[in-house]
DNA sequence: CGAAAATTTGACATGACTCAACTGGAGTGG
DNA sequence: CCACTCCAGTTGAGTCATGTCAAATTTTCG
């Protein structure tokens, strides 16, 4: 189950780890198995744990004065899921973090995750998702405050195609910034073209 | 000029810097007048530099097909600089920036930068920085996909009060992603409340 | 003062939301 | 195997929020 994170890392770092970093690894990552619409963290609590996504979907949300969910990000396979404001800074989350499928996990906490920055692989690792992570928030700003949302869909499509196997249209629409109907119309209307 | 940049960096580190640490940093920052209206980054450059402000106004922005200019985000003084992105992976860029008044900056190259990095003081800032931007880019997205255009405004008026005193409503209008006569209205509800 | 920029206002168009109804699976228990 | 329910998706009608375009007004600044 390891397996699926160590290969991660080497696929996401130039550096090489010797065979005390994968076991010191190994060692501090917790395994979980989080059953559908079982949540890793829910709004008010402290984020105690990232989580690396070996199997299965999850999804983060917040809700709004009126019960409404808005979908904040979607995660398969090989994606790290942490309320990152609430994991750094130990202060209650404004958001959820549940499984869409029945999903298997690896946990870390904040502490063992600072020990593990001294591992240049991990830490370059970390780098490099920083970067990532940064790119794709102004990409999806920038879409926010120019696009349309067809433009937004279709962005989304070719960014993502997976998603749309795994997650149903209303967690997409919500994504999005929109409701399903209108995603469902906006595709009736791409259809017709 | 580089005064500044250093305070900065001490206000965001609980490292110390050496004396040989401040006077490496004031080395390889070149200070840069850049007059109103002036570019930092034009689209389809490379950016070669991340800028600090020591004293002035910028702003970042893309231009969609129609030719509307679409403000991603608006600095002020000892704010940060760049297309992250285009600075990191050597991409051309997406977005413009310039200068909304006339501005000093301190700018630094990619390569010197991650020199810096080997200072614990400089990497603590980067990291701290890091978390910064994660947060805030959290947070407007939430904004975008959950809050209604007037909520936006409120919630930008009481995070940066003072960018409604250097930057024109237009350009915060822009930023919040609605048009400049929808926001004249949306502030004129909320006056009449 | 005069020109340019910023803001406001009005009339109208359009995109998106809301609510409700309906359709079509997928899964479940009898 | 069928009836039932749940969930997802679609569709329609009416409403609301926001955009567009044009004009008037106010502010800024040389």
């Amino acid at each position: 189950m390891h397996e699926s994170l160590i290969n991660y890392i080497e696929r996401h770092s130039t550096q090489p780890m010797s065979r005390e970093d994968i076991e010191q690894i190994k060692s501090v990552f917790l395994p979980k198995k989080i059953r559908k619409k079982q949540y890793l963290l829910q709004e008010g609590e402290v984020c105690k744990y990232a989580a690396f996504i070996v199997k299965g979907a999850m999804r983060q949300y917040s809700v709004d004065d009126k019960g409404v969910e808005h979908v904040v990000q979607l995660y398969l396979e090989d994606w790290w899921v942490t309320d990152r404001e609430s994991f750094t800074m130990l202060t209650p989350s404004a958001f959820n973090i549940d499984a869409w499928e029945d999903t298997e996990v690896l946990l870390i906490s904040k502490a063992d995750s600072v020990e593990l920055m001294k591992i240049p692989a991990f830490n370059e690792m970390g780098r490099i998702l920083d970067d990532k992570h940064s790119f794709s928030s102004q990409k999806r700003i920038n879409a926010f405050i120019s696009h349309s949302a067809e433009q937004r869909y279709i962005d989304f499509l070719t960014a993502y195609p997976e998603f749309l196997q795994r997650f149903p249209q209303h967690l997409v629409a919500s994504y999005l910034g929109i409701t399903k109907e209108t995603l469902s119309r906006i595709r009736g209307q791409i259809i017709r073209k």
